[in-house]
Order: C-alpha cells, then structure tokens, then sequence
DNA sequence: TTTTACTTTCAATATATTTTGAAAATTCAG
DNA sequence: CTGAATTTTCAAAATATATTGAAAGTAAAA
C-alpha cells in the first residue's frame, strides 16, 4: 500500500474510533494527522492536508491542547505558529483517561452521593430497588475510580510490567 | 430528597454518562429505569415515564436487548410484554465493554495490521513517522485486547478479588 | 374467520452537532 | 505608530442524529 492510502485510512479510521471516545470526528483526525508527522505542522498545512476550514482547525486544535495532546512550537525565523502532537500511545491513553474521569466519573460519583438517601420507607420496594442500584453503582464507580487514579499517575514502563504479568 | 426527584436525577444523569459510553441518550434512560423499577416494565409504562414516543421505546429496547442489558418477559394472564434490565453493575460493565471491544477495538486492530507495510525506502521520515505510530497503537490494542478479554470472560468475584488486591 | 390488542417500521420532522468563512482581534516587522 | 500576517471568534449554514406518529404487521381471543 502507498503512503498516501495508508495514511488516508489512519486518519479516517482514527477519527472514526476517537468519536466513540469522547473526542470529535475532526479532533481525533488532526491528532491522527500530526502523530504521523515527522515535523511540526501549521494550521494551513492542516487545513491543506484534510480539506477542512480555518476555523475548524483552529477549535479543534485548542481543544486537543487542552486535553494535552497537543503542543504549541515556535520555529525561529517563521512567522506562523506549528504544532505537534504527542506521539507516546501510553501517554495518549493516559491524558484521556485523566480528562474523561475528571469530566464523566468524578461528576457522577457526587451525584450518586446524594441520590444514596431518599425520603421514606425504607421497606417500600420502589425505594429499595432505587437505593440498591445507586449504591451498587456508586461502588463499582469508586473501585474504577481507584483503578483509573493508579493508571493516570502510572510511570509507563512498571505500569505495562505489573499489568502484563497480572493479564499472563 | 424525595424518590420521585431522585428517579428524575438519576435518569437524566444515566442518560448523559451513557452518551459517553458509546450508548444513545434515550437508551440509557430507559436501561435506567429499568434498573431502578422492582417490577418489570411495558413500553406503555416506559412511554409514560419517560414521557417518549411509541416507536422511540420499541427502537431503543430492541437496542438494549441487542447489547444483551434488557430482556423480555411475559407475565401470564398479560398480552403485553414486559422488560426486565440487567441489575449487576458489573455484568452490565462485561456487556458494553463486550459490545464496544467488538464494535471498535477489533475493526482497529485489524486495519492497523493491514497499514503495518507500506510501500517505499524504510528510511524516509514520512514512512517512518507512520510506520512507527502504526506498529506502537497496534502494540498497545493488542495488550488492551487482552486485558478486556479477561475481564469480559472473567467470574465477577474472581475478578473484583483479584484486582482489589492488585490495586490494595 | 374476524376482531382486537399490541408491536414494529420508517418517512417525515425536529433537534443537536459540526463546519464554514468573513469579520474582529492580535501579533509582529518595519 | 502603520500595515501586513496570522489567529481567533461566532452567527449562519450545513450536516448528522434522534424522535415522532400513523400505517402496516402480528398474534392472541372471540
């Protein structure tokens, strides 16, 4: 397969997979873009490279900056500002972790705390079966919650040691 | 807080998070009131509750069923039908990871395997760059793999024992 | 068989999300 | 400062997704 198919096909595949984690269609295809660049790209070369506007570009790469995906670097002598992506899949993985725990879980765990106690009798079915599922919840969400926390702060190397040996 | 308050909160919020888990709003709320309801439900019931239209509920049961999160039963004496939703926290986690890994993380895996080779000198940066980004998302989907397929395959108890243990 | 209760389908509609692009803001060189 | 290059914003337009509801389909009861 050429280059150009291939990389084509990364990208749209990246794009495709990253909307189903809690990152944009376009977002994940600019990520796709730069992780496959060996240089720094500028929004132009962006804008160039997946027919998409200005604009666009530039939303979509603030927002990967702010999940820390993405970087700013200045090239002395150029005017324009370039980016680069980050490169180590670990890391990826980890930033977007950390940022959907902050966003999705965290949020629902507090909900959940003050949804454990509803008003009234305690034997009545209704009531029961709603505090169970809360409650049954709220631990499951504490115990990923410690998982995620432990793989966010993780060095790469003995988390990917410890967890092989765990898995076989 | 009053049940009925409480009900609407946990509804609405189930609603969200499922949004995020690759689950449509509307189908998580019903899953969620299902969950929460010690009886089993009709789709009239649902419709009401949840104030939805008709083919909305059938469409998003169907698609809960599919996922294996909700199951049909007949009540005798009854002509309608009724469902019932997964209530274990954690065979409702093995399901979605189950569905997603297979909907997702696979076709990945797949395609990657297929832009591993690509065409010209091996020491052009771009084919580089690619190759290298491609072989270390391969490496990691292939430990992910392995990792959700123990969990999705493992006994509940079996497995909370052992990871608590492993994350004290 | 016919009637009735209920379920499913899907084109039309409504809603939500993404994208555009031109104008405003910013930054830098001269 | 002035003006050119570049970045940012955001209302409007385009696109994608979800929802409705009435008609068609099914199956149990009469």
């Amino acid at each position: 397969m050429k280059l150009a198919e291939a990389k084509a096909q990364f990208i749209s595949s990246w794009g495709a997979f990253g909307s189903h984690w809690g990152i944009n269609r376009t977002m994940a295809q600019v990520h796709a873009l730069l992780m496959i660049s060996p240089e720094p790209l500028s929004q132009d070369d962006v804008m160039e490279q997946l027919i998409i506007s200005r604009g666009n570009v530039n939303m979509n790469m603030r927002e990967l900056i702010d999940w820390g995906l993405v970087e700013r670097v200045i090239i002395s002598g150029e005017r324009k500002e370039y980016f680069i992506a980050e490169k180590d899949i670990w890391k990826v993985a980890r930033l977007i972790v950390k940022e959907r725990k902050k966003r999705e879980l965290d949020p629902m765990l507090k909900l959940l705390d003050q949804l454990e106690n509803v008003d009234g009798d305690k034997k009545d079915k209704n009531i029961r079966q709603f505090t169970d599922t809360v409650v049954s919840i709220k631990k499951f969400g504490q115990q990923a919650d410690k998982m995620l926390d432990v793989l966010v702060k993780a060095d790469e190397n003995w988390f990917v040691g410890s967890l092989m040996k765990f898995f076989k």
